[in-house]
DNA sequence: TAGAATAGCGAGCGCTCGCTCGGTTGGTAA
DNA sequence: TTACCAACCGAGCGAGCGCTCGCTATTCTA
């Protein structure tokens, strides 16, 4: 999969090595879910799944999920509240739909990139490009589990507790491993680096208003994250 | 008012250096406010708004601001749902009284720390670690802030988005200015390091969990900021 | 092309929301 | 002791919520 994207790290080449990109998601998701989803015919199901998707991700951002009525997504998306309850089971539904998927799929593409590289160099630069061109890619996304996830239930918070605290650990042991084979600094807290990609990575898809005012763009913040970083773990 | 504290920079210095605190800010509330608050006898007054503050924070922290109703105000505070409307002008408002005296108070003390410390480097690591105090003493209040000011009006918005562009500015400016000087790198983009250490500073708020769970203090995070920074902008 | 199956529709249900307003309470001044 | 009024109370209002269900429209099968 990464045999030739490391050698060019633009985002285009990045998006091309995706399983799925900002359309095909929702076919993706379609997959995914056929089972809780009560419409079975594809080519009827995944443009509504995408009609939904988008515009619950452009409702949401306007106000917040909690905030956004069914009726207002009924006539966002051109839907009849009946319909839409064709493709979701309840309004929390729809949110574990969103959620569900970035914890399995997501995180799951983000980690191939990596995981055949061994050094720890190499490893804790890919992934930072990886984590902010998928932040990129699946911006709103990525918003919304940030932002509404601790609206939810307790079992959807947890989740989203979960999947961070798991990418801080993924980068904390790169960096330890770094330490240990002498490349990175080791009196930095490893945990600390960790937790400061994660909160710049979050930046990004957080603040892309501004970005996108200054002209900065997803390779420009990724190669400053990745020089901060570097010269924090210099020796 | 900072002569003694940059000599000894823990929170607790800080705190004693500080206008008000935690307890006393209510009382600094109901002289911002009072007059659009019905309750003019302060004695009455003082104790109701820590009480509607202090529910309001818990409770859009358990949820959020929109899905908190003003009954469950009522029921948290032991205030009726016609003595809330004594002090609020409506639930728009109870939002914007937090969020105004935010915008005037908290960045007006904040600035006072640092305003007469001329040296550049100084002046930036002054600068993050009164942010990070902040942050630690006001938590609820700036949590409060990043969560729940897009679901409000247009006009709250913008005063949220104005407030994060001054700091952001702020921190740009102090760099800038240890660049013309040469204490600092002039290669990285002062704007970025400007939104970069807002990020880092959110990020304590956002995640005190986190930060919590694996006892790391407030000193521990600014300490680990400003050596992050520092090593940033070196020559 | 008839009949079955799937997809889509939207008025209406029970309920909770933000907010109001006529009434009650309790401390103070005459 | 009485009269007053700031402070507080909570049942009730209209609107809008999530969700349902009897129905129609569309597509597939034979």
């Amino acid at each position: 999969m990464s045999e030739s994207w490391p050698h060019n790290s633009s985002i285009h080449a990045f998006k091309q090595k995706m399983p799925f990109n900002q359309s095909s998601i929702y076919r993706a998701l379609f997959h995914a879910f056929s089972s809780r989803i009560q419409v079975q015919r594809e080519d009827a199901a995944v443009p509504n799944l995408e009609k939904i998707l988008r515009a619950t991700f452009r409702l949401s951002g306007r106000h917040s999920f909690e905030a956004m009525s069914l009726r207002d997504l009924s006539r966002e998306t051109g839907i009849s509240m009946g319909g839409l309850y064709n493709y979701i089971g309840s309004k929390d539904d729809l949110a574990d739909m969103i959620e569900s998927f970035m914890d399995v799929h997501m995180a799951n593409t983000g980690r191939q990139f990596v995981n055949q590289i061994q050094d720890p160099r190499s490893r804790l630069e890919m992934s930072i490009r990886v984590y902010i061109y998928m932040g990129e890619m699946f911006q709103p996304w990525y918003q919304f589990i940030f932002m509404e996830t601790r609206s939810m239930t307790r079992r959807q918070k947890e989740m989203a507790k979960g999947m961070e605290i798991r990418d801080v650990n993924m980068f904390r042991e790169v960096v330890e491993s770094g330490q240990q084979q002498g490349t990175f600094d080791p009196l930095i807290d490893a945990g600390m680096v960790g937790s400061s990609i994660i909160a710049m990575i979050q930046n990004w898809y957080l603040k892309n208003w501004r970005f996108a005012k200054e002209g900065v763009s997803a390779g420009d913040y990724a190669d400053f994250t990745i020089r901060a970083v570097t010269k924090l773990l210099a020796r």
